[in-house]
RNA sequence: GGGAGAUUAGCUCAGUUGGUUCAGAGCACCUGCCUUACAAGCAGGGGGUCACUGGUUCGAGCCCAGUAUUUCCCA
């Protein structure tokens, strides 16, 4: 077999995609086996692959190939989300573009356009998501959508309403006048604006005189219905029980006493405005205040705004400032720098808008999720992340299900009549007939009069559902591959959307299984640019993730994304990281290229270097590998990664090839080689979950397979015990390696070259590892001595010495100098361990360990100060 | 304004209940090598007052208090 010399990634990436796919090995059915199980979070249908997703998916792709590896019932489901206002955003600018305005179309109409947008862009992130070596279950697609899982939002939500949890309420929503919807607190950025502090003057009724309120929105007195004093406010006792009128309008509104307000803010009175501000909305209830609305949807005055009816809020504030100027109501107009709630999605500036919505109950239902946080059986990874759930459940909020929008799940109430409760809920149009019948006792209600809420649900009320609905948990909840998979294991996420989707799949899963949704929450970090800005479509700093793999190959990729992101830290993203992967691939490429290379000739014998070589390295896998299984129990992926990086790469390639390489254009014995192809293979497979394709390549080069023995489901290494002293002797070879090469170095004395070498051995180190040190030192000769050898270059490996006589003069002086360099270093050294010794203190409050470590530290210091003296006294 | 983090080498980060030679890793950098697997490489090397100030302790990168800088979340 003709190998490459060169690994070439794309033609090995997708040859092994394809061939994973028609072997089936990412389908899951439930079986005997352990079942381990991931769903993706959603991303938009219509959204394209970006470095967080690549990040995201990369992190969840080894957690699931390593669990396929230990032969558990892996099981990944892919899927996308309808993405509410993202889409219908998307979909509004398209048609807008065509020409074609929203409101000029029939909901039917425009959710035409809304399918026929998701049929052309939708799924193409899941297509991507395969040249990233996704291992998904592809048969198991799903779409928050389809009609199961729509079905599933509507059950629970008929449910919730029944159990009166959903109820409808007026509340002050954050109103996007572009987009004409609410929007979220979540979805609300606060951006500090230099804005104007308006003090505006009202006369007290009855008299000559005025108050002064302080304002940075004076367009809204239009719609002031009381002023407000603090009771305790000596400044405004006159006031009390009087009424005061609004300027323009001229209507007389009480003067009401709240010790809500702040007597050292602006004025000390406040002007009360319930259906523009929230704070105002909570005075009103209070104190009962009527309630007047002078903004339309799109944030021009309706007729309460008088001559200012149609205009832009913008321009009335603009144009009431100067009649209110002119009517001589203005006292002082100071700049003031405030902050502004303003729209995720358009930029908007939000306006406070009281509205008819939707809303879920959360505080009984947050409970268990909370709890269940606490005490850790969800697991979040990194726990700092537990803060600031536990602060957000502890304050829930009701949530507002309900968006005016019409992409997504259709709110299922219907409206028999005008009144506010003059609804009922239900499955389908039919059902709803039956129920409104039964309510109003009207039997001659028809369908015609029926009329279904015209809100979608929130997109976020789907999604929370995910992972008891990609099971059909919800429609059947005692099926198979629910209770087989549920609850599952790990959720890879981004704590941006811990609350939004996290808490309320753990709020759904104890509601409708009585369950945890998942056992483990890793949350990734954010992926930022080198100037540490979030990478972003608009910025546009943010490197094309297929060119990336083009380039760097997806294994490439996938090890530059995951060296340097332990979770919950962010990743400042470069390229050179992939290059990074990218190399290491070539590296291990090459490495397999020697050993395959090399002829095997089943008559020699195995040499003792190789057997030491050979023991030693299955002892370093051994360690290393119960080092990567803490690290993976602990969901420390990127140390795991550099555990085997630097196995491969340092202990593999440049320890164990080096020493059981064969002289150039000789056969290696069979043993050996043997060993050494059972060694690659398992770094093969401890590596496989971050390099499938590579591994998977060599893996099927090393021998012919059938489809039962591929890579992707090998039997992966278990934890077990390993020889301690051997690698810890090997330390000091290596050491003594070194030190060889370092002497070559300093006197320039080629590789090429044999030398001799003597070694005193006071360590007693074993003589089976001379021939390693004379193999990879290329030492002629290797004696020991039992006294220091004059007229050689000398150095120390703990209280060992070793010598390599040179021709020539040796500069006694140069040597003398190293040695008392080191002798001064050690001294020191000793000193300090005696000191804490001889401490009374530190003998009597130390654990033993501790002490027994500072003992056996002295007692080296000792003899390593003896051979350097013994050294000095036979040179001078 | 409230809360939670962070600050260790040029960069990105480890550093486990305070105790080995604990001041580390990878990358970057410097020096020497085109050694027949790999120059995407090999061998060697330099580099940090652990943000600052105090405290607790026999002992502090680690614990405590304050200060500075900074990130995120919430209002």
């Amino acid at each position: 077999m003709q190998i490459p010399a060169k690994y070439s990634a794309s033609s090995v990436e997708s040859k092994w995609y394809n061939y994973w796919l028609e072997n089936n090995y990412f389908h899951s059915i439930p079986d005997h086996r352990e079942p381990y199980t991931i769903v993706i979070p959603p991303p938009n249908v219509t959204g394209v692959l970006h470095m967080g997703h690549m990040l995201n998916n990369t992190i969840q792709d080894v957690l699931i190939r390593r669990a396929r590896l230990q032969g558990k019932n892996a099981c990944w489901v892919p899927g996308t989300d309808h993405a509410s206002i993202a889409t219908e955003a998307k979909v509004v600018a398209k048609l807008k573009a065509d020409g074609i305005d929203k409101a000029d179309l029939t909901r039917e109409e425009f959710l035409k356009h809304a399918w026929a947008w998701t049929h052309d862009h939708g799924g193409i992130i899941l297509e991507q998501l395969k040249k990233l070596g996704a291992s998904c279950d592809w048969d198991r697609t799903k779409f928050t959508l389809d009609d199961d899982l729509s079905e599933s939002v509507t059950k629970v939500f008929i449910d919730l309403y029944e159990k009166n949890l959903i109820y409808r309420g007026y509340r002050m929503v954050n109103w996007d006048p572009e987009a004409k919807t609410t929007l979220s607190d979540e979805e609300v950025i606060y951006e500090e604006i230099q804005g104007k502090l308006y003090y505006i003057k009202y006369q007290i009724e009855g008299t000559n005189d005025a108050l002064t309120i302080a304002t940075t929105r004076p367009e809204t007195i239009l719609g002031d219905t009381a002023i407000c004093i603090n009771p305790n406010d000596e400044r405004f006792f006159h006031l009390k029980g009087k009424k005061a009128i609004v300027p323009i309008a001229g209507r007389v509104i009480p003067i009401i006493e709240d010790d809500y307000v702040d007597v050292e803010f602006g004025t000390g009175c406040l002007k009360v405005t319930p259906a523009h501000d929230p704070n105002d909305k909570t005075l009103g209830e209070k104190h009962n205040l009527e309630i007047i609305d002078i903004f339309n949807d799109n944030a021009t005055l309706n007729s309460f705004g008088l001559h200012y009816n149609g205009k832009d809020r913008f321009v009335v504030r603009k144009e009431i400032v100067e009649e209110l100027e002119s009517l001589g109501h203005i006292q002082k107009i100071e700049p003031y720098l405030h902050k502004v709630g303003t729209s995720e999605r358009t930029n908007a500036v939000i306006e406070p808008k009281i509205s008819a919505q939707w809303f879920l109950k959360m505080k009984d239902l947050a409970k268990p999720a909370l709890d269940n946080v606490m005490n850790n059986n969800i697991q979040f990874h990194p726990a700092k992340f537990k803060n600031s759930y536990r602060y957000w459940m502890e304050n829930v909020r009701d949530w507002n299900i309900s968006r005016q929008l019409w992409w997504g799940h259709q709110i299922p109430a219907y409206f028999y009549s005008e009144g506010v409760e003059d609804f009922v809920v239900a499955m389908s149009k039919e059902e709803a007939l039956e129920k409104a019948r039964q309510k109003t006792k009207n039997l001659e209600l028809t369908l015609d009069d029926l009329t279904q809420d015209p809100d979608a649900l929130d997109t976020w009320f789907s999604s929370w559902l995910w992972p008891i609905s990609v099971f059909n948990g919800i429609n059947e909840p005692n099926n198979n591959e629910i209770n087989y998979y549920y609850p599952t294991n790990d959720l890879v996420t981004a704590p941006e959307i811990m609350f939004f989707w996290v808490a309320r799949m753990i709020i759904a899963g104890y509601e409708y299984r009585g369950e945890l949704p998942f056992k483990n929450v890793y949350y990734t970090g954010i992926v930022r640019d080198k100037l540490g800005r979030k990478m972003s479509k608009s910025l546009g700093n943010s490197p094309d993730p297929i060119k990336l793999m083009d380039e760097y190959g997806a294994d490439g990729v996938r090890v530059g994304m995951l060296m340097c992101s332990p979770a919950g830290n962010d990743l400042p993203f470069d390229e050179s990281l992939c290059g990074q992967g990218k190399a290491f691939a070539n590296k291990i490429w090459n490495a397999f290229r020697l050993v395959k290379g090399w002829e095997v000739d089943a008559s020699i014998p195995q040499p003792i270097a190789s057997q030491v070589a050979i023991d030693w390295f299955d002892a370093k896998f051994k360690q290393t590998f119960s080092e990567i299984e803490d690290h993976f129990s602990k969901y420390r992926l990127n140390d795991a990664l550099m555990a085997i990086y630097k196995l491969i790469w340092d202990d593999f390639c440049s320890w164990l090839l080096e020493m059981i390489k064969p002289a150039y254009q000789q056969p290696i014995d069979s043993k050996t080689f043997k060993s050494v192809i059972e060694l690659f293979e398992n770094n093969l497979k401890i590596l496989h979950p971050f390099m499938p394709f590579l591994t998977e390549e060599i893996w099927q080069y090393i021998a012919k397979r059938t489809p039962e023995e591929a890579l992707i489901i090998a039997k992966y290494p278990k934890v077990e015990t390993f020889n301690e002293k051997l690698i810890s002797d090997f330390e000091m070879v290596k050491e003594v390696v070194s030190g060889i090469r370092n002497i070559r170095k300093e006197k320039n004395i080629s590789f090429k070259d044999q030398i001799e070498f003597s070694v005193l051995n006071n360590e007693n180190l074993a003589s089976v590892y001379d021939s390693v040190i004379m193999k990879l030192g290329n030492i002629s000769k290797l004696e020991t001595v039992s006294d220091s050898v004059d007229g050689a270059l000398s150095f120390r490996v703990n209280s060992n010495e070793y010598f390599i006589p040179i021709s020539g003069a040796i500069d006694i002086e140069e040597e003398i100098k190293k040695i008392m360099e080191e002798l001064k270093y050690t001294e020191g050294f000793l000193k300090s361990v005696q000191s804490k010794l001889s401490n009374e203190r530190f003998v009597n409050n130390a654990p033993a360990q501790v002490i027994e470590n500072e003992r056996n530290k002295e007692a080296d210091a000792l003899a390593k100060i003896e051979t350097l003296k013994s050294s000095l006294a036979s040179m001078q």
